[in-house]
DNA sequence: TATAATTGTTAGGGTGGCCTAACTCAGACA
DNA sequence: TGTCTGAGTTAGGCCACCCTAACAATTATA
């Protein structure tokens, strides 16, 4: 039930985090959460608006609905997931936060729930603090191989519009 | 250097793929292969051409030009080490497919690396297969807790536009 | 070789997301 | 109370992608 767009579910889970943080949501902070302008939230809001999900008076702000609150906390928990799954495999802080976003929306039930129990699994498996330190090792020698100043890339700081829309290649 | 759009990667690849099955790309094969409509494909070839990584002569096909080619290529295993990890993971063939596709683009040149190296070291380290058939038995465990009767869910078989714009929520 | 069937291309639209500029409103403060 | 300021909104555009319908070229077939 509910086809949202990737770029609803984005906004609702932007509404959800701002309004934790904040007490309410005003466009200002959407926006901002978003690296959009105001104008940008103000549309997609009378969107989700008109769908049921938020609830929006001019000049106040952006209220989530039951429904609407309940599909970001959902949106929110894949998110958190994601994060620990990227975490687990090393990627650094600020892509991990920026993939899992990605990820969240585009993949497959399937692969979202399988991430899952990986993630649980390697929680609750005896063996697998070993296997995470080799891994750790692992990567450390890759890094020393690749390049023999600072193995990791410029890391780029991305999340602006323009490298949301095309990126470079590796 | 080089920004492509997430699309315009899945065209290069498209390309490569038919060319690399039939010998040459057809507008209509390459149309069937990403499942849009031809004269779709003829406006991102023509600026595919114009960025100089494809050649199209009208009625005849198009060609890779070599700084296409390897680009294409790139993004080519990336799609496959993602690919490898997702059926790592078990995550089904179907959805393997489909999110390969996704994440190749999406995903940040730190996180491809870290799965790469999660891979390449899963197949190096003596520990893991042991590891891994005991991830299996968690999952199969988790199936049977979750649905009685069939565990998994429909399935969906996606990749049509429809489903690729915006999809229900778990 | 003339014509039918297939495939490729052009023309003309549509939608989702995003933006800037200009206007409106609410609250602060003189 | 009048005005000034900053946030919120409306109006009007732009671009990437996708589509259908109509037209053009090519290939197959009678």
């Amino acid at each position: 039930m509910r086809n949202l767009s990737r770029k609803a579910e984005d906004y609702l889970e932007a509404i959800l985090n701002v309004s934790l943080e904040k007490g309410y949501a005003k466009t200002r902070d959407i926006a901002a959460e978003l690296s959009v302008r105001p104008p940008t939230v103000v549309e997609m809001v009378r969107k989700l608006d008109a769908m049921g999900l938020v609830t929006h008076r001019r000049y106040e702000g952006v209220v989530l609905t039951p429904e609407g609150r309940s599909i970001a906390g959902v949106i929110k928990h894949r998110h958190e997931t994601l994060r620990a799954f990227l975490t687990l495999i090393r990627v650094p802080e600020t892509a991990a936060s920026r993939d899992a976003c990605i990820m969240e929306h585009e993949l497959s039930p399937e692969t979202n729930e399988q991430i899952r129990h990986f993630v649980e699994f390697i929680g609750a498996d005896a063996g697998s603090t070993d296997l995470l330190s080799r891994f750790e090792g692992f990567c450390r020698s890759k890094r020393s191989q690749a390049g023999v100043v600072g193995g990791s890339r410029p890391s780029s700081t991305p999340p602006d519009r323009q490298a949301a829309r095309g990126r470079s290649l590796p």
